[in-house]
DNA sequence: AAGCTTATTTCAAACGTTTGCGGAGAAGAC
DNA sequence: GTCTTCTCCGCAAACGTTTGAAATAAGCTT
């Protein structure tokens, strides 16, 4: 911290006045004359003060900080809700501190200690894939600190949380494979601990399920992203499974088996269709584009900051918690519609 | 900030000792007997008790937190960035508070406030697009605030910077191209207020003169994003401009063109070769794979926060600056290596 | 002129922590 | 028994700000 910043106090020696003064003609509380309020505003927009803020956070006991966990800021999806986020936050005057926890246990502990010590007032997370125990999320809520969970929630842990419905839009998505003739579809799925990996799978199946189509354990693969992908793909080939459709958990791993799959000569998405998840900047611009679920980070970054920034203002944080699941949409591509032959 | 966190007098009362004495325990100073030390050490642990950070910020008048304004978190390389920049900075136990511009030069003088408003120990800053004017950056140095400028740098502001070689990269792409065959090459540039954009433009021109190649004022196109690439490469197509290649400021936009192009019929690189700038997560998915050249964002972050973590902890900061140039190597893929035909 | 308002300002404490200094008590020196 | 030297601990001030309460000064009554 420079000592060149200018205080309160600075502003009160230089004009002969008490601290108490200066505090209270910047606020334009109506005790202070009108001469010393000019007199105090004046200088201290000469001396371009700023009110310091680590001491106000300190006196108020509230930082005006809300904390962010989140797995991988360099994916497009995640650096989205950060900037979600962002924009809610700083329109209600709050700070932003963004911890990655690069998909490890470890790190996203250190994390909450780390946004703890800082005395966050609030705190967003997405778990990272790595988490199978929580004590560090139970350690918040002793602490008082509201959490609101975003897109990767904790099963069973009760808060806040904004999801997408995960469900719904892979039971949609696998449904549009079907419908556009695909008999045989494999899943390539996310670690099943987490929720989102659990969810995507269901729908699945229900979607299979419900037309009447055959569901095989071999067909659920788990390959969660690029180079995964390319060997789940390799494998499917060289054993000659015979398949006519990947709905792949996200569109890293959706690229990846496209692009398996057109070294090796199959073409998308005539002989085998793809569909990804979570849209990204990435799906317009394979080729053919790739059809996916866009889960709209941006809003869920906005909505989940309006709700913690709701309960860390509340006097009586008790009331009961909120889950928003927001609707994903199926942006469909190339990647999915076969040609009619 | 919760009222449920502990604080040093919450064991100072329990224990029945000053305050006092239960810093110097905490921080095992010499003149606290064993059994002391044991004892607070022991409930400090029991009640899980964290140093409030906020409190200490203000008593070392030292907040342990870099600023950092960054125009777009959303593009692979300046989240790259902000991924070295926290690994660099949580090692050394500081914290970083992101605040993006959004590429607006109003935004970013907010931000700057914001960060000295809160204290931080030292700013980072890219530049946004739009800033033409830089009283915002005077008034940072005015409060002794250290800066470190990374990518895009404020030309004649005096400051520790890293940068890449955009010159020598732009040079060697360029020359690349003509390597490859190319003899009319248009420049898809970027705002030329930023010295990236003019640098990347004069390492291309300077490959053409080296080459003897002509060199064309209206070959020279401002366009940095997919869109005005995409109205570009028309314009070029409509006027039936004869030319064999394009380099572009960045790789959205050498992926805009190659996507224009290839919709109106034309063989990339074939007919036109497409070389891009600062390879991204999208360079290696397009196909052809897209040449472009690395920027090493991650890099980039260790480096400036090495940097201005060294001046914000050096007694006296009155040190020659220094500018680390980093250097950027081409990756060289399928968009501008013609076939032999 | 003494008392009473009213307007304006200052005092002091607090937020949680650190740290120089002084002090109580015990132990050792003579 | 007095003086010195340790050992261990508490006091108080400070970081920058806010805020209830007390103080001061000036203006009005009567």
């Amino acid at each position: 911290m420079s000592s060149g910043l200018i205080t309160i106090k600075d502003i009160a020696r230089e004009l002969r006045i008490s601290p108490s003064t200066v505090s209270r003609a910047l606020k334009n509380h109506p005790d202070i004359s009108e001469e010393t309020k000019i007199a105090v505003n004046e200088l201290a927009r000469k001396l371009n003060y700023q009110p310091n803020a680590v001491a106000l956070s300190l006196k108020q006991r509230r930082s005006n900080t809300i904390g962010v966990i989140i797995p991988e800021i360099v994916h497009y999806f995640f650096s989205s809700v950060i900037s979600g986020i962002e924009d809610v936050a700083y329109d209600a005057g709050f700070n932003v501190i963004i911890c990655q926890s690069n998909e490890k246990y470890d790190r996203e502990v250190v994390n909450t200690r780390t946004l703890l010590a800082n005395r966050v007032d609030g705190i967003l997370v997405s778990i990272s894939k790595e988490t199978q125990q929580f004590d560090h999320f139970y350690k918040i809520r002793e602490n008082e600190v509201p959490v609101v969970f975003y897109d990767r929630v904790v099963p069973g842990f009760e808060a806040d949380q904004v999801i997408v419905d995960d469900f719904d839009a892979a039971y949609r998505a696998t449904r549009h494979m079907i419908e556009g003739g695909c008999k045989k579809i494999v899943h390539f799925a996310g670690p099943q601990n987490l929720l989102i990996g659990q969810l995507r799978k269901e729908g699945y199946l229900k979607a299979l399920r419900e037309a009447g189509l055959e569901t095989r354990n071999e067909w659920i693969m788990e390959a969660d992203n690029f180079e995964k992908a390319r060997l789940a793909v390799l494998n499917i080939l060289d054993e000659k499974v015979n398949i006519d459709g990947i709905f792949a958990v996200n569109d890293t791993t959706a690229i990846g088996a496209m692009h398996t799959l057109q070294k090796r000569g199959v073409k998308v998405p005539n002989q085998i269709a793809v569909v990804g998840f979570s849209d990204g900047r990435l799906s317009g611009i394979t080729d053919p584009a790739l059809t996916s679920v866009d889960q709209h980070g941006y809003e869920m970054g906005t909505v989940a900051t309006e709700i913690l920034l709701k309960r860390i203002l509340a006097e009586n944080k008790n009331y009961p918690f909120e889950t928003r699941v927001l609707n994903a949409n199926l942006v469909i591509r190339g990647s999915s519609v076969k040609e009619i032959s």
